[in-house]
DNA sequence: TGTACATCAGTGAACGCGCGTTCACTGATGTAC
DNA sequence: TGTACATCAGTGAACGCGCGTTCACTGATGTAC
């Protein structure tokens, strides 16, 4: 898939439109116009309007999956003769493989945390089966050693602090624009997404290790 | 608006629906036929698709605000002699608020949080113009307050953190009842909407409290 | 070297379908004189 | 008390439109004998 120059196009505009109005709200006549390729070329290289949603999310989750991957691989090397990686560490790996990622694929970095914020919020389920059948042991390890740095945490309460993270993260971001463009009227500053990932990375790491008073 | 017997049956076809498949997902003809009404009925009550969807907010909105303005007042009162209200308190009334309007209307409570959760990520200009229209006054209320409490942060890091809390509770409110599914299955430990949510005042409280290095 | 066939990227036009909205209409209830 | 008119909730059928998908077709390139 995507071999063709024509697919190309085709990728490069659904990934821009998707990202700016959500996939029901994006049609191929749109997609197709913006590409400047014939209607029929969506159906020819992809099958269907699903498959197409599928192929966007993977041409850069893969690169994200397997930037994440190696990082780990470098994480857990350092941390073979003491013990378990720390949290604040763990979230830098996150967030870094997010931006190396985004940046090997053409396109506004941004345009991607919009894409995951509405492969959450769209009910896509075919898309979550396909997306959890691909990402699903990079995932699980993900989380192994999240939970590993977080042991006063049992398991109930690490999973929702898990998705207040998650929530905070792919929200934050995939408004990342908007608030950028609330922040330069109001007070005149300027905030990068490097600034708000680091921003993000001490606010997240204090909300996780918060001890969970019952 | 919604005096009448059909009118009523409609916004909550509506609310429904529009809860489980996003606007764009749910037809008029799906909302009749549910209802049990005739499909034009709707364009007579509302006047138009768009009209509706902005109806369904204010019916659950309306009554969230008041509890809240309610609820910012005793804080007030409380408070007049010592100093501003502290962060975990705010949080309370928040969610609070939230918990109380939901169950004046009709309708599971985290209905309204998926509701919420589309709000902020189907990008409905409309609806974002007419809710800070009617609810921007109890916004830049609580907003005040809130920072206040949180002297620590600069405005620009107050202002990300807020997003991170309004990510992480409408994204885990809205995906309760996945989350809700998954830890039954995983742990065969059932939490209900009230656990979730003091779950995450510790957890968000932590979050905001935590001291922001550059 | 020449011919026949297969493969493949891409095209133009049409398909049927479901959408939101409109419109002329009905029938019940309220109001004025 | 009776009649004429106005208002209002609700209806049935149709409107035009844009959608995803399909299909027969073209033209270029590669392969077999």
């Amino acid at each position: 898939m995507a071999q063709s120059e024509t697919a190309d196009k085709i990728l490069h505009a659904a990934t821009v439109l998707f990202a700016e109005r959500g996939f029901t709200e994006t049609s191929l006549r749109t997609i197709t116009g913006m590409a400047d390729v014939n209607l029929a070329a969506v159906n020819y290289h992809f099958g269907s309007k699903k498959a197409l949603i599928n192929a966007v999310f993977l041409r850069f989750l893969t690169p994200f999956a397997e930037e994440l991957n190696r990082r780990l691989d470098m994480l857990d090397d350092d941390t073979d003769v003491g013990g378990m990686p720390a949290v604040e560490p763990l979230l830098h790996c996150l967030f870094s493989s997010l931006l190396v990622a985004v940046n090997t694929v053409d396109g506004e970095p941004q345009r991607f945390m919009r894409l995951l914020g509405l492969a959450y919020s769209q009910s896509q389920e075919h898309l979550r089966h396909s997306l959890l059948a691909v990402y699903g042991d990079t995932y699980r390890r993900y989380l192994k050693l999240l939970h590993e740095a977080l042991p006063h945490l049992d398991p109930i309460a690490f999973y929702w602090r898990l998705y207040f993270m998650l929530g905070a993260a792919v929200f934050t971001l995939s408004s990342f624009d908007s608030i950028r463009g609330i922040l330069n009227a109001d007070y005149d500053a300027d905030t990068d997404l490097n600034d708000a990932l680091h921003l993000m990375v001490p606010a997240l790491t204090g909300m996780l290790q918060t001890p969970n008073e019952h």
